[in-house]
DNA sequence: ACTGGCACTCGTTGGTCAGGAGTGCCAGTG
DNA sequence: CACTGGCACTCCTGACCAACGAGTGCCAGT
């Protein structure tokens, strides 16, 4: 016996025109934020039938779990199931305007700086979408040490700077266990960047263990310091960075949109830890994930939808984007404009 | 003819009593976010008279425009001018717990870094005062460099790393007019070590003037690159930073702080501008600047007071930090909570 | 398989009314 | 003169109710 696809499933229960009235309710809701009636949608849209029978399909989506009412005559609203159905299969592309295209360009082009570089696309993400705007930082796990440098303070305290391909650059206030001059640590530098140059950072951690190894006696104990240092701040806990804007967003129709505590969606909001789980596990810059509502993971996000997406020079990873909203958002626009801001800041990447 | 100072003035339209049922008013408005009445006010509080005279004297505290009723025949509400008074005049300051002093120690002495000591302290801000907390970085002009580090990228592009007194690190990419080696980035890092270790970032144009003036030909071009660099991104338009956090403490009790528009506080929280202005314009760091509504310069935080301090290692102040919530906030505490804060980091920023 | 029609549900709006909190004012008292 | 008790007045709040209308479900008819 062969399993249908899901296609054949939706279509064993749902013919056409159920999925087509399905689509008409998403998009007038999303536009009015108003439970839509059989009647406005007939006018609305082109549907070829009377209001009767968008009726019985509208009872017939209703029983399937796809829309719901708010109450007896009240008009119908997409459940979260009925958003996740949209998304899958009716929503069509919506490209970006030549004119929203051009300012991607044109704001991300000015960028100097990796920090300048998120900082931009995180607002740019924000103002397109109008919703909330979230970008990872490259994944440290993700990089190559490009460079590594110890700049000495004092005889006992180096400060330990290090670069990446991906442009971040990490320092680390270290405190030695026995004084130093300048050539031991011009000595301890070339060593290190001899071992790790290169060097993708989540493989690191046995060359760095090897580089104590290898260090002879006197300056085996600083090389044991430094690599310590390397080892629990940035490889253990990996130091990943947020930056988030566009949350005034999330104050246009707050009461309709967040039923209950809007103020958890801050919260969620304030976690890094949260934010890194939504948008930070992805594996190929061109798949797009998309949890509605429900299928979010944490408590205070229910009411969101999160559109994310991985991005990076060329085809590899370095870290994710992504935008959230009320789960009523325009799906179509906003997974238009992640999908092509993440392929701007990837290319944006491969230059350097 | 000499002028009465305030205290005079104030003396003599509003007799002690009257001060009294003004601070009975903040005090029981902000415990209960209602308008408080004259009759719950004699119960509350022990004014040794009948409601009769404390409506008398409300009539009078009113006259003045310290307190306004919302409609008639509902208690009163403390206006920003009889904040204003009470802060001025009214209220005692209210020391910290034990416990919260000793949780400030433990939480920021864990600190091990520049980033992690601004990020630790934002947040307990945040949650100490249960408003919206925001931190400046210890600015570039106030502070003085402590090393420069030129790193070799590619023969035509540098890194230029800049770690100041303070502990911020920032760091620029440069690409030079023309191929460098090895040699002459060591050349060019000792000549501007030599000119402006040690000296303060607002007094440096005039030496990196200087320094340019006196590197010989062959390398004369790639050192005014360089001094480019520096003037245009690090001092010219000075690069501070921010940090936020708390804004989930500006949705309890939406409706009643922010009156139309909560999305305006919002947004004006995205504006690192804005924020400068708020939190970056401080003197000494034992002066403490409040400005309750409308006193604000920004349209959107009219309904907001903000609390703010400058912070910085003994007598010198290299930032600033504060406190953001409804003008009915809990001064006294806030207060006491932010100049805490302010010292202990000061404290912290002295031991490195 | 679709449609027109009809009865029904139920939220929304607007009006009225009683209750009560709070005020302002005034006449009275030490 | 400062304070108080008392009283009339205002006006917000909540409850109740009726009219309205959007929207539905269902059924008989084509």
């Amino acid at each position: 016996m062969t399993w249908p696809g899901l296609r054949e499933v939706v279509a064993v229960s749902l013919d056409e025109r159920k999925l087509e009235v399905l689509r008409a309710i998403v998009e007038d809701y999303i536009a009015t934020q108003e439970p839509v009636g059989s009647k406005s949608l007939v006018e609305r849209h082109q549907l070829r039938v009377s209001s009767a029978t968008v009726r019985n399909d509208m009872a017939a989506l209703e029983d399937e779990g796809y829309i719901h009412q708010p109450h007896t005559s009240a008009g119908r609203v997409p459940t979260d199931k009925g958003y996740r159905l949209f998304v899958d299969r009716l929503s069509t592309v919506k490209p970006l305007s030549p004119a929203e295209r051009r300012a991607i360009q044109r704001l991300l082009s000015g960028a100097v700086d990796l920090d300048d570089i998120v900082h931009r696309t995180v607002r740019l993400l924000a103002q397109l979408t109008r919703q909330v705007a979230v970008v990872q930082y490259p994944s440290l796990a993700r990089s190559t040490v490009r460079h590594l440098e110890l700049v000495m303070l004092t005889p006992t305290r180096l400060m330990l700077v290090m670069i990446t391909n991906t442009g971040r650059v990490e320092q680390r206030l270290v405190d030695m266990p026995l004084p130093l001059d300048e050539d031991d640590v011009l000595d301890l530098r070339s060593k290190i960047n001899d071992k790790l140059a290169g060097c993708l950072l989540s493989d690191s951690p046995v060359l760095i263990e090897t580089l104590v190894e290898e260090t002879a006696q006197p300056m085996r104990p600083a090389m044991a310091t430094l690599s310590n240092v390397l080892l629990d701040t940035l490889i253990e806990r990996r130091e990943e960075r947020i930056s988030l804007a566009g949350t005034a967003n999330l104050a246009r129709g707050t009461a309709l949109d967040f039923p209950g505590s809007f103020g958890g969606v801050l919260e969620a909001l304030e976690e890094e830890v949260v934010l890194l789980k939504l948008i930070g596990e992805v594996e190929s810059p061109t798949t797009l994930r998309i949890r509605i509502g429900d299928e979010n993971e944490f408590e205070g996000l229910r009411t969101t939808s999160v559109v994310s997406t991985g991005y990076g020079p060329g085809a590899v990873v370095v870290g994710g984007l992504g935008v959230l909203g009320p789960t009523r958002m325009d799906y179509p626009g906003t997974i238009a404009a992640v999908r092509a801001v993440a392929r701007y800041v990837g290319e944006l990447l491969a230059q350097n």
